[in-house]
DNA sequence: GTATATGCAAAGCATTTGCATTAAA
DNA sequence: TTTAATGCAAATGCTTTGCATATAC
């Protein structure tokens, strides 16, 4: 089941919801959508015209450190945005263009590093980056 | 069977041995070594004083070409070059500090992408990205 | 000899910061 | 009323670029 959309579990939290942070959250909703900054603040522009970039900066980085957004960092460009922070998922890049998707892999559950390869660590989380060229590029 | 040195390998590639390249080069020696291109530049000048911060750049996107030497993005701060681009492995990082090292986890095998997940992508390759907390950060 | 690598300094881009102003709770 | 968010513009950090000079092959 998928979470809840990011708009309403924002509401729920002890975070004050200003027209802004609101464009900046709307900006974010659906599958497979991966902004940058820049294409974030173009959008919410949309929503509310006077907003600031640094707004929008700083508005993304609290979302990402809430956890209801996942920074990815492509091979080459800016940070892009991932809205489904909250529902566990991994991603194909394209080397070329460097387009990007959503993907829920078979067989991330097998993944296991053993006592001496965790080198003291806790272990969170983990990410899967599936690489290569997607149909348009060569 | 670990691939041979980077020294060695670019040796017998049609690409031009320099001193300052050399020094980039035997900078990257070792495991476990994930510099960035500020920490190349000083240990070059070690070996070549007079090297240029343009050529250790040069040099390490050159070698990233020809894919000798990987790049890899932590959660934040600047780009790291790994030498053993040549050798299949993963990384674990630490959200804390950043430490990075790494891995041949188990499973990675098992990994798998249904037809519809490829999004007419041809997949090269994966990358296996662990993330939690080092010994020393809380 | 010729193509290619180098160094320098300046430009580029993405992102962060300081601070006075404004608005949410 | 109080605390926190905003906008601006300047600063920062990393990386690339243009171009004249030097050098490996």
């Amino acid at each position: 089941m998928p979470a809840a959309p990011l708009i309403e579990r924002l509401e729920v939290r002890p975070w004050r919801i200003t027209p802004q942070r609101r464009a900046v959250a709307e900006s974010l909703v659906g599958e497979h959508v991966h902004l940058s900054a820049d294409e974030v603040f173009t959008r919410a522009r949309a929503g509310f015209p006077e907003i600031s970039r640094a707004t929008v900066y700083n508005t993304l980085n609290e979302l990402v450190a809430m956890g209801e957004v996942l920074e990815v960092r492509p091979p080459s460009g800016p940070v892009r945005y991932d809205p489904n922070g909250a529902d566990r998922h991994h991603h194909l890049v394209c080397t070329g263009c460097g387009a990007l998707f959503d993907v829920r892999p078979d067989g991330v559950e097998a993944l296991r590093l053993t006592d001496s390869q965790r080198h003291g660590f806790r272990v969170d989380d983990v990410e899967v980056v599936f690489r290569g060229r997607c149909a348009t590029c060569p």
